[in-house]
Order: structure tokens, then sequence, then C-alpha cells
DNA sequence: TAGGCCATCTGGTCCT
DNA sequence: AGGACCAGATGGCCTA
């Protein structure tokens, strides 16, 4: 924990203090010129104050800074977990984060179906789940389209209907061949 | 070089 | 008041 925060307050100190300090406020203070009347008004008192208001607005923004990035560390990692329970693809390609959640969404969609069709099929639904055609060829259409979000039908149908019909055939047997490969035994 | 993906910063809003 | 969450902006890196 410490070296995270050492690494990136190290790292968001030269950012911070670069865009926030020189750029942004410092820019937009002296780049608006400021009225005389107020450097007349302005007395020494209160502008002692406003640079203790800068510095105390400063450290809460930097205290945020880490807690978002702690925030989107955390999210990360989940989004690790996730790939972690998936199917991999042969190629190993690591799926994008918007890929993960698509396939995540889609495969436990398939694999309730898996379930749903098991359970209507009763005894017979492991002859039934052994007759799957051979998911090698759509295992590899998983990953051959993986690396573009824009070109992966396996997954990059709408979220929000999991169950389109052009989705249904192989993202059950997709869940098949997940759940042979990674859980010897279960059928 | 354009486009995609990602990390980070930032300000706003909501919640406790 | 302070933290969590969110979305927009920005810049870096990588690949076709």
């Amino acid at each position: 924990m410490d070296s995270v925060y050492s690494d990136i307050d190290s790292n968001s100190c030269d950012f911070f203090c670069n865009t926030d300090d020189e750029d942004s406020r410092g820019s937009v203070r002296s780049a608006s010129p400021e009225p005389e009347q107020q450097k007349k008004k302005r007395r020494r008192g209160r502008a002692r104050s406003d640079a203790t208001v800068q510095v105390v607005k400063k450290n809460r923004r930097l205290k945020a800074n880490d807690r978002e990035r702690n925030r989107m560390h955390n999210l990360n990692d989940a989004l690790d977990a996730l790939r972690g329970v998936l199917p991999a693809f042969p190629d190993e390609t690591k799926l994008t984060k918007i890929e993960t959640l698509r396939f995540a969404h889609n495969y436990i969609w398939a694999l309730s179906e898996t379930i749903r069709i098991a359970d209507l099929q009763g005894g017979r639904s492991g002859a039934r789940l052994g007759e799957a055609p051979s998911p090698g060829s759509d295992a590899c259409s998983w990953s051959s389209s993986g690396s573009s979000s824009s070109s992966s039908p396996a997954y990059s149908s709408s979220p929000g209907s999991p169950a389109a019909p052009e989705d249904y055939g192989y993202l059950q047997q997709d869940a098949l061949f997940g759940l042979r490969s990674f859980v010897p035994g279960i059928f």
C-alpha cells in the first residue's frame, strides 16, 4: 500500500504540479488580468488566507486523486479477477475491459441457459450435452475477433440482450467448452 | 498516421 | 465536511 502510494505520489505530483499549479490555476489567475481595484482592495492578511485556502484545496485534490486512483485500481483488480474465471483464449489475447464485461455477461447467460436446458431434460442432460458440436472452431472464433471491440461478434452484441438469437448457438457451445475445459469432471 | 485502449486528473453530484 | 462515484478531458502507448 505504501509502495503504491509512494509511486503514485511522485507520479501524480509531477503531473499535478505542472498542470494544476503552474498551468491551470497559475495561468488562469495570471492570464486574467487582475483589476487594479481588486489589487488595491486586497490586503496582506487577505492574500495570505487565500494562499492557505489554495493549499488546502490542493491537498484535498491530491487526496481525492489518490482515492480515485485506488478506486480505479480496485476496479481493474476486479476486472482481472473476472478475466481469471473466464475461459482463456487460445492465443492468450488479453480481453479489453469492455470485451471482458460483454463476454462475462454472455458467458453467464450461456451457462444459465445450459443449466436450464439440463434441468428440462433431466437425467438425459449428460448425454445431450455430450452431443454438443465440437466447440473447437467456435472457441477460436472468440479470440480471432477478440482484439477489436468493433469486430468481435461473439460477445460484442448488445449486452442488454444476451438472448439474441444469433448469439445463442455458439454461446452455449462456448459455455460448454469453457466448463469442460476449466471444470473437468463437471460433465 | 489514425484509431483504439488505457491511466490519470478533474469537477460535479450524491451520500453518509 | 469528506468520501464515493461518475463522466469528460487529456496524453501516452500500441497496432494495423
